[in-house]
DNA sequence: AATATACATAGATAGAAATCAATATGAGAG
DNA sequence: CTCTCATATTGATTTCTATCTATGTATATT
């Protein structure tokens, strides 16, 4: 995955209807129509919500009759994880040479 | 940390630069013009995206003279990555039951 | 076939964010 | 004290985003 996959899924991640939405998800799926209920949202706003996840690829769509299942994409999140896993935090100071 | 502290952080990550800044600020740190080196930006840009992320505590600065250092903030990045160690991924389906 | 339910799309709008040029601030260097 | 370099702030502009209402589409029920 490269940097830009990464900088979509902190984007997507970086709004409080989404990011507890995602949390939501990691208790198992949801259809929409249950996510709606708990949030103070329009349905065409969690529509646009669930997109944005969906093209993060954060989020997968089940489709059954009138019904739409969201779930978390575990290879996504996984990587995403690793990904931060490695964000490391050395503390050696650096010297400065500008000019 | 509250979960609007962790949308901010996400925030923060959701931009290219802010993301390959703190990448390149986990070798270490870095001060401002050693940073605007790197970057196709304005020396104005940067700042704003260094104010970003120091607002989201995710970086230090530390002033030594003319120059500003900058660096990972430890705490708030491990407490980043423990949540987002969090986030599981259970494959149980869901029902639903909308009216 | 008609109606109701679940969800998506289109279009509009208000607010946020990224960026730049210009300017201010502040700390050495001479 | 003045000049220069490093950084921050201001103000403007342009692009993105979150949200809504209105409408479309598909599935299921009667």
């Amino acid at each position: 995955m490269d940097i830009d996959q990464y900088v979509q899924i902190c984007k997507a991640l970086g709004d409080r209807n989404r990011l507890e939405i995602v949390t939501l998800l990691t208790g198992g799926e949801q259809c929409a129509c249950e996510l709606l209920k708990r949030f103070s949202i329009t349905q065409p706003t969690l529509s646009h919500h669930m997109k944005t996840l969906t093209e993060a690829r954060l989020v997968e769509v089940r489709k059954d009759g009138k019904w739409s299942y969201y779930s978390i994409n575990c290879p996504t999140l996984q990587q995403f994880k690793e990904f931060v896993h490695t964000l490391s935090c050395t503390k050696d100071k650096g010297v400065c040479v500008c000019l």
